[in-house]
DNA sequence: GTCTATAACCTGATAGAC
DNA sequence: GTCTATCAGGTTATAGAC
């Protein structure tokens, strides 16, 4: 029988440790810049211990990528195919939802982009991402729009949503620095943007 | 007395090859993922003259992103300082000139924000960046929030102007990939981006 | 499973001929 | 100024002892 004190032990167990020191270099970093030493290192463990486990720092690299690719994108997808809520509660869903995840990983966008503009194609194949058809929230969206009558594409309003959310975490340090603000006035900025981007997004919408 | 044929010849130097060729490169791959061979071959050269000309790969890096970021700036400030045009007025000058721009060089963002997240300090006192007391831009829009009796910071509208041009060219396959359109689709996607972000942020202004 | 030592390879930079 | 050849150092990955 397992006891709770075996399943901490086993989710901090040498291969996890490899994989949470990897992450923490790989999204600091990136795949090129990082030495399998650092994340040796990092783990407190040797470097040989790392092939064991993954057999190559491309593997390792791969493992990661996906996972946080998959952990971004489970919870879209659930947002974003439920035929019951309306589109506008899908934006505030997203923006909740998103906005926490990312203040508690904010190098998570950039390692995400950096990977998916690397080599978008092999990028796409590593996730197994498949076109969709469509998707309930984009439905709804070209719903809305014909309905008001409005000329804009649909992609338009979905990257300024992906872009209100992800951005700030983008372009952190410049803000930072032109609006003369610290950390922790920076995370309010956040919350405010929080409460703020459902209600964008409909006077964006609104406004085209 | 030097022709205008000397002038093309000139511009297109060894030098110059060099540094076109890193610029290419260095875009596209990053600082840490690309080899000074490559960009010796992507010059049509051999690699020793990459040492001869800049001495090493970190000073002819350095060298292409203080141009690159030079070359955004530059643009910016002029219209951000200009205290005979209008907040609005600014936005529809800042999103004219970037757009073309960036569709021109649609791989600089990326580049640029890599270069700044990598390490933040360096990247500042690289390119010689002073934090400004205020710029016009700024004080026009704090201005208008108050008017307008809006608690919104300031930072927000500043973030989402720039992201609303920019962060399309770093989720262009993924907005691809989703929306199902093709590459002339996205320009014409871009085009009326264009157009609306003006729009867009006045939109925001007054719904916050 | 974990370590040390080392192999095999790659990369930035230079020496020296032309 | 431009080239070929090469060095010196670093990096991934593995062999082999424990």
């Amino acid at each position: 029988m397992k006891t709770k004190a075996d399943v901490i032990v086993k989710s901090s167990s040498t291969e996890e440790r490899i994989k949470e020191a990897a992450r923490k270099v790989f999204t600091q970093k990136g795949y090129a810049a990082t030495r399998t030493r650092d994340i040796a290192e990092e783990a407190g463990l040797n470097l040989a211990l790392l092939n064991y486990y993954f057999r190559s720092k491309e593997k390792l690299y791969d493992m990661i990528m996906i996972e946080a690719v998959q952990g971004f994108a489970s919870r879209v997808i659930k947002i974003v195919n439920n035929e019951y809520t309306t589109f506008y509660e899908k934006t505030e869903l997203m923006t909740e939802n998103y906005m926490e995840f990312l203040i508690d990983h904010p190098g998570l966008p950039l390692f995400i982009i950096n990977a998916m503009n690397d080599d978008p194609k092999k990028f796409f194949s590593k996730i197994g991402f498949k076109r969709p058809d469509s998707n309930v929230m984009i439905r709804q969206l070209v719903q809305i729009l014909m309905e008001e009558e409005k000329k804009i594409h649909p992609i338009n309003i979905m990257v300024n949503m992906m872009g209100m959310i992800v951005f700030p975490f983008l372009s952190a340090p410049i803000a930072l620095k032109m609006g003369n603000v610290s950390k922790d006035e920076f995370i309010m900025v956040l919350e405010q943007r929080k409460k703020l981007i459902p209600v964008w997004i409909e006077a964006i919408i609104k406004s085209s």
